[in-house]
RNA sequence: CGGGGCGUAGCGCAGCCUGGUUAGCGCGCCUGCCUUGGGAGCAGGAGGUCGUAGGUUCGAAUCCUACCGCCCCGACCA
């Protein structure tokens, strides 16, 4: 490609939008451009990396032996009161009318569509295994899109679907995906993990997110020092490491703490640690108040306690709901005497003796016992992970980093095939439900997460296997007799021999096509200057080391082949 | 949704507090000269419903009201 001929738009200053490094080095480098929140075009050279990105995963999707397909992006409502999704799936999905008033919806994942398909095309075990997919353009109303293409409304995904004829078929049919995003990530040039996952919205009873390593990232994940467990932090399994309290009860007492409603400030006023309290957090469970009791000194995972009530929505309750659903000012909730529903933690089970609120302006209480003082709904893991806590595989130190989901696969079981009534008939001639399987991988994430990987002060540093050219061609005797023609020759050349490279041909000084080719991040830089009018030599530039070497054009272009080609490994 | 901030030329901003004639600056863009290995220089030029609507006033980018849009933080205190 000409740069004469082609829309590269870049920008000298940084645009007072974008906060975040990926997001400020696309619209600089004129890869994308807004047009409302959370909504953006891709320009010529940004489209360039996308293509790369589906390509990779489109390969290794068939390889793996998938289908491609693509589906409407407009969706009846029906469909998805069909799955129970109508209701559930909340906000997020927009929403709207036809003309004929008929409830439409824009499609922020298919799993309902393809199971359609699959009902009504596929009948006998002999039709399995089957794994859809489609690259394609999704609509999610997030609460507050940010960071560009990192959280977007619209963007694109490839999202695969597979239907198996048991629940270890689909086993295998997600092994098979697993290692297939193993492969994507890999040839994309991401330092990535897969973690355990928390599977949300979409259900289902198994699931790995897969985790691009930047400090950008939105998530949090745990990780083992010692062993191969990665968790998401939503997730990561929180093991005992005490054994149960076994003192005796002693009897209930209320202390007086007048003003006191914080955890610090109630154990600095009575001489005790947070450890030795339970704090008492109501939440709205789908519009009902919840207590939820956890170790003064831990926090609550909001969505391990969703996961445990089920609920759609959860929300802390405010001020006044709490008041309303107790009759107790928040400060002084606790388990005795509470009348609405309780679950509580499963450290706070292993406690005796301990402190909480008294359900009284002022007061507290001390030596509350599960079992004699109160009793809860349920006991589980409620709480967030620490770096304290042990490994749950192996009892190892585990550390935490952030990440970026840049690709989730989910086993789905028989949820969407039973409510949609998606049979076929096995070989005993029993009619049985789909077993299906799901898996994302979000295109344009992809993208943003390899800038945040991969960047200087000076621009984006493109994986080769991602790059929009792998070699840029900077001309600078656009007039001149000897160079200009030697840097058409090679253009032509590497064009011959496949590379695919951009020459920037536009009537500019050194500098300014310097600042351009590294902001663009392309791989390899060939200068052609006054130093070939010499010597015959090109510059050739890598431009993650900056390490520059003089070469003949034909050397140049055996280098920049062998170099692209390894790696592409 | 709660909190904060911002909307003035394609981009980045000043002007607004304390209202007053042709609304500025830098970058970018156009023309010419000059220059050519890290976003040059000089000269000339084009480009603006000051987010929208209403109000106050002799007079509004500036003051008031409402609305719209965008960005950031939070939604894990009890």
């Amino acid at each position: 490609m000409r740069y004469s001929k082609t829309f590269i738009p870049t920008l000298k200053e940084n645009p007072a939008e974008a906060e975040i490094i990926s997001h400020r080095l696309m619209l600089r480098a004129g890869f994308i451009r807004k047009l409302t929140a959370g909504v953006y075009s891709y320009l010529p050279i940004g489209l360039t990396v996308i293509r790369k990105v589906e390509n990779i995963v489109r390969e290794e999707m068939n390889r793996a032996g998938a289908l491609e397909l693509l589906m409407p992006m407009v969706q009846p409502a029906d469909l998805w009161m069909e799955s129970g999704r109508y209701k559930k799936y909340g906000p997020e999905l927009l929403r709207f009318q036809d003309r004929h008033e008929r409830e439409s919806c824009l499609g922020p994942t298919h799993e309902e569509v393809i199971t359609d398909i699959v009902r009504k095309e596929l009948h006998s075990y002999r039709d399995m295994p089957v794994n859809l997919y489609q690259i394609q353009t999704k609509f999610r109303d997030e609460i507050r899109p940010r960071f560009g293409l990192m959280r977007g409304r619209e963007f694109v995904m490839k999202d695969a679907y597979s239907f198996d004829v048991s629940d270890e078929a689909a086993s295998e049919s997600y092994v098979k995906m697993y290692e297939a995003y193993k492969r994507i990530f890999a040839r994309c040039g991401l330092d990535y993990r897969a973690v355990q996952a928390d599977s949300g919205t979409i259900g289902g009873s198994f699931s790995h997110e897969f985790m691009v390593l930047a400090e950008n990232g939105e998530d949090t994940i745990v990780i083992c020092n010692d062993c191969e467990y990665a968790a998401n932090m939503e997730k990561a399994t929180v093991v005992l490491k005490e054994p149960a309290d076994s003192a005796e009860s002693l009897p209930l007492e209320k202390v007086e703490t007048p003003g006191k409603r914080t955890v610090d400030t109630v154990c600095e006023f009575l001489g005790i640690e947070p450890r030795q309290l339970v704090k008492t957090m109501v939440y709205m469970a789908d519009g009902k108040p919840v207590a939820a009791l956890v170790r003064g000194d831990r926090q609550i995972e909001k969505v391990k306690l969703t996961n445990l009530l089920g609920a759609t929505e959860l929300e802390m309750a405010g001020e006044q709901e709490v008041f309303d659903a107790t009759g107790v000012p928040t400060g002084y909730l606790g388990p005795a005497g509470l009348k609405i529903r309780i679950v509580a933690d499963q450290e706070v089970a292993a406690m005796k003796n301990f402190y909480a609120g008294g359900n009284e302006k002022n007061y507290h209480v001390k030596n509350v016992n599960l079992g004699r003082d109160f009793e809860v709904d349920a006991v589980a893991d409620l709480r967030e992970i620490t770096t304290d806590d042990p490994c749950p595989e192996c009892g190892g130190r585990l550390g935490l980093t952030e990440g970026i989901e840049v690709g989730h696969v989910f086993k789905l079981g028989t949820g969407y095939s039973e409510k949609m009534n998606a049979t076929f008939q096995d070989k005993d001639g029993q009619e049985k439900h789909f077993v299906m399987g799901c898996y994302g991988v979000g295109v344009t994430r992809v993208v943003a997460a390899a800038i945040e990987q991969h960047h200087d002060d000076n621009g984006i540093i493109w994986p080769v296997a991602l790059a929009p050219y792998s070699v840029v061609i900077v001309n600078l005797g656009i007039q001149d007799e000897v160079i200009n023609p030697a840097a058409e020759k090679l253009y032509s050349d590497l064009l011959a021999a496949g590379v695919e490279v951009l020459i920037d041909d536009r009537d500019e000084r050194p500098g300014f096509k310097f600042k351009d080719a590294d902001l663009l991040g392309i791989p390899y830089r060939v200068t052609v200057g006054k130093g070939f009018k010499k010597s015959g030599m090109v510059e050739v530039r890598e431009r993650r080391s900056g390490e520059t070497k003089e070469m003949a054009p034909e050397e140049a272009i055996a280098f920049l082949q062998d170099r692209i080609r390894e790696q592409l490994q």
